[in-house]
This record gives C-alpha cells, structure tokens and sequence, in this order.
DNA sequence: CGAATAAATGCAACCCGGTTGCACCGTTTT
DNA sequence: AAAACGGTGCAACCGGGTTGCATTTATTCG
C-alpha cells in the first residue's frame, strides 16, 4: 500500500499504521461531516465493527482524532488538524436537526470560559442545535 | 397530595400535574447535580422507567426540564430556572471524568458565537469535561 | 530461518440507555 | 352511567457501544 496523508499522521504520533488504520484514516479524510461509527462501517464494509471501534478509540487517545458530541446520541469522530489538538485547537459544531448532519465550523473557536476554583479542563464541547441553510430552503 | 412549587412550573406551563409527574418534578428539584433517567429509576421506584422517560419528555417539550449532553453518554435532566429558558438562560456545565458527575455553572453564561450565514439556532450546549475538585484533592 | 511472543483482527455475544406497542385503569366529559 | 380520553405499567425491542475469546498476522529472538 502507498504511503499516503495518514501514515504521516500516524507516525508522528506513534501509531503503527497497519492496513485497517489506513482504511479508516482514509475514509475519515474523504469524509465532509464528522462521521459515526456505524457510518464507518457502510463505507468501510471489509472491517468489522469492533474493530472501526477499537481503531477509533486507539486515534482518540492519541489524538489523531477527535470525538465530537453532536447530541444526535451517537459519537461523531473527525481528524484533528493540528498536531497538538489541544483545547485552543478546538472549534464549534453544529447539528441539523432536520438532516441530522454535523457540520464543522473550523474557523469559528470555541469561546473560553473561566472554571471556578478547583476544576480543571480537559477537554470542551461546544455544540449548536438548530436547521442548516439547505433543509431551511426547503421549507 | 399538599400543592407545592412542582404544581405552580407545571401549571404555568400548561401541564396537568398529575401524581407521578409532581413525584419526578420533586425528585428532581431535590437533586443537587442534573439527574439521569436512570437515576431517577432508582429514585422512584414506584414509577416504571418508561413512565419516568414520558413525563421527561413531556416536560422537556414544555421547557420544564431541559436535557444536557455531558459526555458521560446519557443524558441529563435538570429543572429551568426561568421561565422562558431560552438559549440566554442556559449555562455551563462540568463532567467530572472520575466520578461522573454533572456540575452546573449557573453563574457562567454559554459565551455566544456568530453563526454563518443561513444557520439557524435552536440550542446551545456547552459542556466542559475534566476533573472536578473533590477528585482531584482525592490523588 | 523458525520457533516463541506479541499485536491486531473478526466473530459472536452482551450491556444498557432509550423507546415503543399495547392493554389496563383512572379521570373527565356528556 | 356510558363513552372517550389521557396516563401508566409491563414487556419487549432497538441500536450504539463494548468485551471475551479464538484466530490470524506481525515481530522478536535464539
């Protein structure tokens, strides 16, 4: 196989870039939304389902990518951009409610908010539900 | 059934406070962090979960309730404030990722963003996730 | 090189939160 | 009092996520 986009990724992050890796790499590139599990596994359908999941968790813990919670129930997971991914790295999403799609607004931050005493952050999610342009034209 | 604060939310709202649904609203004003439907299950044991999962969504329709996604994979439910519990009301929360809980920033208002054009809002929810005092003094 | 070891994968089964269909029961209406 | 309606409990279901285990694939080491 070529070595491609997602190998680099992965090496820089010390993750052995097996086929499978690749496979779910590339078609979380290819993607436009943050895609879901069960979304994986339609485009992916050599994979079981188990191991998109174990696959995709290996990627979150070392962030190569991230888990969003769009409130649609299910986890959406995108590539992160940067290479630290660090909260500062962090941008908004929005989710149709109509069309159930989850749309990245990349260059839209998430604002920061002072914790109160004692709590500390790891990660943020900043989520906004509401109708996206296209189902709002077809009303 | 003595007529307390549970029965003016729900009449003010247009809701018939019936017996089971003035024992959820107390359970949940008695709770200190946003409650999940399970917890509530273990509350009122009584009350059957899809009893309990009906008056949730009933009040939730009636902005009664609103449902906060932490990040812990089940929802939460805590009482409105306001009346009106528009997106001006909503605050910050906290998910505490070793013990599990919710925290409410009532003070700490969503930061608000500017949407692209064509984009419209319905909810915001703004969830931060990391260790919370307590857990962390624990170490 | 080939055996021993470790890592990755597929399969099947499971868990659990959320949800629904349906029958029953209590309340309201006429 | 009968009919209509809303609320409730029960049981079953659904789907996303997760795990245990056996098998395959890759890596290490003699």
């Amino acid at each position: 196989m070529e070595t491609g986009t997602e190998n680099i990724l992965m090496e820089a992050k010390g993750v052995k870039p097996t086929s499978n890796r690749i496979l779910v790499a590339r078609a979380m590139l290819s993607a436009i939304h943050p895609v879901s599990l069960t979304e994986l596994e339609t485009m992916l359908m050599t994979m079981d389902k188990s191991s998109i999941f174990r696959v995709l968790n290996l990627f979150v813990e070392h962030h190569i990518v991230h888990a969003i919670e769009d409130g649609s129930g299910t986890l959406k997971y995108e590539i992160c951009d940067s290479q630290e991914c660090s909260i500062a790295d962090m941008h908004t999403h929005f989710y149709c409610e109509k069309c159930h799609k989850t749309f990245c607004f990349k260059t839209i931050q998430i604002p920061e908010i002072d914790l109160p005493e004692g709590f500390s952050m790891n990660s943020v999610n900043y989520v906004v539900k509401g109708i996206c342009p296209k189902c709002a034209a077809k009303e």
